[in-house]
RNA sequence: CGGGGUGUAGCUCAGUAUGGUUAGAGUACCUGGUUUGGGACCAGGGGGCCGAAGGUUCGAGUCCUUUCACCCCGACCA
């Protein structure tokens, strides 16, 4: 992409409602804008991430097996009446009406509608498990949506379910999925923590969270220094007071907060502030009981399908992404994030040495399959860094007056570190380094 | 859903108390010129039904009524 013809409304400055860093960061650098209160539009950076985002998700799920499907956004309201949460849900589904007067719900979740496409067609212990996902816009009317993309009221979720002829089985694939999850989330390059959201009910394992730790995180967390435990303090103390309590601190004044147990591995615990980018959780028949699907054992028996879910917020985890990685400067994306991998900065598009230069590399590296973008604007040299550090790109190749003594320099984001290299070599050193 | 607040240029905001020329600034944008390593400079220019509707008045961005939208705190939620 050449930066001249790109549609990257950048700003100097950034809407006076924006709070939090990745709102102001990603309004503020052209990735979305606002469209209502928790409507977001994404413009052709936004969306980018939100496709390699949606590609790491799908590749990592089929890999382990599950289907990928896309359900109807649009359900009739008698879906939810049945399975009794068009009560329970409240004002959170949109109902709408066509124009026969039949009501419609906009999707908030797809559990029966999941169960409804299962149901009768799956009849034998023999087809299960199976696992069926979706990538697909989500609906739920907030009360209070905020925080730009971290709580909209539309969203782009994966949303999975599974079916499973005995509990044992259901509980396999739970695991299956989680170990999926941390793939996903390790390969976004993002810092994470998987939390036990459920010690209740369901024995303890029935329902795990996935948190990007990010000071602006909403949610409080209790982590291990060394091992991989974590805790969501909702679920960890029963003592209402002291949640409460704690919900309250800052994530500065929790950094200094000592705790008193230890992990059962032996080392320290920490308190961390998450945002929840994930939810897995085993569900047992309560679904399918109450709709009525079943399938046929090995002795002929009608069983109701033992069932999970998991959910990946895709939209939500653009912003996640943009609260852990960021400074004040702009967006620092991560490598399987980035909306190009390399920025090319021609910094005087009058020097047709410069020029030369930028359009043979920029067509060098689109012929190896580089994510490149060629900034070929008459804007300055500082104009167009400080552009580059907005939106965020991972390396941005300066060329500018050291081509004259055949000098160009590799410019990382997320260091800010600049390396010199030569001219005839930069093609060679950028490709060592994506 | 309870409490508070804001709507004026693409964006950030003045102006509203006490109604009175043609509604302002910065930034962004367009034209020309000078610049060219950290969001340049000079000159000129375009851009507004002052959220909407109704009312008071000789006169409304400003006062009154209604309404819509958005934001913040809380409750709720994944």
């Amino acid at each position: 992409m050449r930066r001249s013809r790109a549609f990257i409304p950048t700003t100097k400055e950034a809407p006076s409602d924006a709070t939090l860093p990745s709102h102001q960061f990603l309004i503020r650098a052209g990735f979305i804008n606002q469209q209502g209160a928790g409507l977001y539009n994404f413009l052709p950076l936004g969306k980018i991430v939100l496709e390699k985002i949606r590609a790491i998700v799908k590749e990592e799920l089929d890999r382990a097996g599950c289907n990928e499907v896309q359900l109807s956004f649009i359900t009739p309201l008698s879906l939810w009446e049945r399975s009794g949460r068009s009560e329970t849900m409240g004002k959170e589904m949109l109902r709408i009406k066509d124009r026969h007067e039949n009501s419609f719900v906009l999707s908030p979740t797809n559990e029966e509608a999941m169960v409804e496409l299962v149901k009768n067609r799956v009849t034998s212990y023999k087809d299960l498990p199976i696992n069926l996902y979706q990538i697909n816009t989500k609906f739920r009317d907030e009360a209070r949506p905020r925080y730009g993309l971290l709580r909209g009221r539309e969203f782009l979720m994966k949303d999975g379910y599974s079916f499973h002829a005995s509990e044992d089985d259901m509980i396999r694939e739970f695991h299956l999925m989680q170990d999926t999850y941390k793939k996903i989330f390790t390969r976004l390059g993002l810092d994470f923590r998987v939390v036990e959201a459920d010690s209740g009910a369901i024995g303890g394992s029935g329902s795990r969270e996935f948190h990007v730790l990010a000071d602006s995180g909403e949610d409080t967390l209790v982590v291990c220094e060394s091992c991989e435990y974590g805790a969501n303090i909702e679920t960890l103390y029963t003592d209402e007071q002291k949640i409460d309590e704690l919900k309250e601190r800052s994530y500065e004044e929790l950094q200094t907060q000592e705790l008193d147990e230890r992990c059962s591995c032996g080392a320290k615990l920490s308190f961390k502030k998450g945002i929840e980018v994930g939810h897995i959780f085993q569900l047992g028949t309560k679904y399918s009981a109450a709709l009525e699907a079943n399938f046929n054992d090995e002795n002929g028996r009608a069983k109701p399908f033992e069932m999970a879910t998991f959910g990946i917020g895709v939209s939500r985890l653009v912003a996640a992404i943009i609260e852990q990685n960021h400074d004040k400067d702009g967006c620092i994306w991560t490598k399987s994030t980035t909306p190009y991998m390399v920025n090319i900065l021609v910094s005087n598009i009058k020097d047709d040495e410069q020029v030369k230069l930028g359009e043979d590399l920029y067509n060098k590296l689109l012929a190896n399959g580089v994510e490149v973008i060629l900034d070929d604007t008459k804007e300055r040299f500082g104009f167009k860094m400080k552009d580059a550090e907005l939106i965020g790109f991972v390396y941005t190749i300066i060329i500018g007056k050291e081509l004259a003594d055949g000098k160009v320099e590799i410019y990382e984001r997320k260091t800010k570190t600049k390396i010199s290299v030569d001219a005839n070599n930069v093609f060679t050193k950028i490709m060592e380094l994506i």
